[in-house]
DNA sequence: TACTAACCGAGACGGTACGTCACGTCTTGAA
DNA sequence: TTCAAGACGTGACGTACCGTCTCGGTTAGTA
């Protein structure tokens, strides 16, 4: 069924028709391979309705990202027991996820379009963790690790794990269980 | 003046060319904006000739990388004082060379193009340090810092530091005197 | 100046163009040396736009020449005394068209165009002669020689005339005055 | 089974596998598709080969052509009864040829070609029939029909007669029944 | 109630680059 | 010197998208 017309609105429909469509562009070829035409046919909009309303193709895929359509998993660190218990479930969880090929694909399509769109690249660490969530536990586990004291820079911390995931999806080394072993033991200083 | 050819074996001349126009390019306009047919005029070489021997825009990019032409300036991580001194002196030095919008550009190619080719992700954290610079140094300084024991895993350390930069990197944000005061605080433990 | 745009409607600007450009090219490299690629320069026009439109190049010839924009001398067989003064008339102007090497060339594209395509093919006889224009005139001579009868096939007779013709220029014999001569005799059974 | 290496004298076993490979790729493809790597590969020969001992692709067609490759079924024009009906008989086979989709394609690969290279245009009679075999055939006929008088110029006939046929075969008509008989018809004057 | 103006789907347009094919030239090493 | 092999620079192929531009057809807000 096609899209009603507004008149000289924007009409709301379209908007969503094409955040949409590129979200599952984004899944089923990735960022590489997505193209304004691609969306546009997928959405039953014309190109010039995106032109209108977005600059580029990033732009396009950033606020598709900002509405969560593209990444729909929002992984919480979790508070349960102890740090190193935390840090472990939580990095399994998103091993989990990288070892679906299409929602790995996702995060390195969202990697790739970051390094051309700053607002998808502030958006970045939030991929892998809630930033808050995450700097919230850390902050919460001061002390209890030999690593983690009070003057710990906890948000640069963060970067540090979070860069740390980031390597290996971008080298392709899996997020195997002694790789998070290794990570969680860097992070709190205990074996 | 036209190549010299060499009969039915393969021109070092043209592949060495090749290589070189990449690597220009690269610096000139980007990865983003790396095109085979650019390469192809300005090495002087039939745009088959790069077909022929290489796979994919990557390939080459990956193959220019690996010979050096890309990142002429590998920064070595010093050895002279502390382990304190040495990493902020690392990092400054990748400060100032981050400073360089062409060399900045050039580190953004370089991560754009790793999201689409293995062997140049595998060669990311050499474009930050190289590898081994890195970790020896860390090892070294076993029993020098808090943060850094005998049973700390140390490469998982480099990939965190080598991260966090990356992280920075890709979010526009700037490796600043407190960003590096920073890092080397979360990584040796001391202040 | 660039051609205006009409929207989604096609463009009868461009198509006169492309239309245009063939003619010239065909004049100036003759069918073989004639590519889409210099037709679209020529033009001024994307190479898409000819593949829009057209469904090879041999259609595009075929437009051109049924535009008339190829052959413009269309030489009517003309109807003044007797048919054997009239045929000769019109078999000489034929031949001054012929030692002019451009038009000769052009006649020699149509013909290779025609084996390539239908339509062409199709007007291969208009070519050398308006059809209607010289079996109006056999017939027209009907009983005024020996072999133009009442039961004469004046169409095959007239495929006879210009196949001759054809199997001439083909051969690169010229048309000279014993070679018209002699096909006013055959035609006329008087020598 | 490669091919033996000769030394410093022409290879004779490469000559007849090109003209070989020629013949049936003209078959297979027609001239349009037929390409000098093509040929060289069909017969196991290397493109300099080809090209050391011709000058062009048409000038290998023209010996393959000559040497008899390319159309064996030469149809001898009968003398058997009267004139009608051999020509008729010859007509008859000549479009049972055509026919056949190869055999017809291959015609047309014939006129194309001969547009291209002077050797075989003067062979392209001798495709359809052979010239002496249709002229004695009327030569012998003189007196025999209205038409055919000692003064009818019998060789530019034939060529009226090749030239229709040619026409006609050119123009995606069929040489039916009725074509053959107001041929016929039309060179004797007898209905 | 008509008119105006912005938005919409559609899609043609001039471009750029893609990856492939064949051209004709060349060099190599073996026969 | 010829040959098979095949790399090379060149140029055209036909395709995919780019971003821009009408075109009619809506429809909300103004006159």
């Amino acid at each position: 069924m096609p899209l009603p017309r507004n008149g000289p609105v924007r009409s709301e429909a379209a908007r969503q028709a094409v955040l949409r469509a590129t979200s599952e562009l984004v899944n089923e070829v990735g960022y590489d391979h997505l193209t304004i035409e691609g969306i546009a046919v997928r959405a039953g909009v014309a190109k010039q309705t995106i032109y209108r309303w977005w600059s580029s193709r990033s732009a396009v895929v950033a606020e598709a990202l900002v509405e969560g359509l593209l990444l729909s998993d929002h992984l919480v660190v979790p508070h349960t027991g102890s740090i190193t218990a935390d840090l472990h479930s939580w990095l399994q969880g998103l091993a989990g996820l990288l070892e679906d090929p299409q929602r790995a694909g996702v995060m390195t399509s969202i990697i790739t379009a970051a390094t051309q769109n700053a607002e998808i690249a502030s958006h970045l660490r939030e991929v892998l963790a809630p930033t808050e969530s995450l700097i919230e536990r850390l902050t919460a586990a001061v002390g209890e690790a030999p690593n983690l004291r009070l003057d710990t820079p906890i948000d640069t911390l963060a970067d540090m794990i979070v860069g740390a995931v980031l390597v290996r999806v971008m080298s392709r080394h899996p997020l195997d269980q002694s790789a998070i072993d290794d990570l969680v033991a860097a992070v709190t200083g205990t074996k």
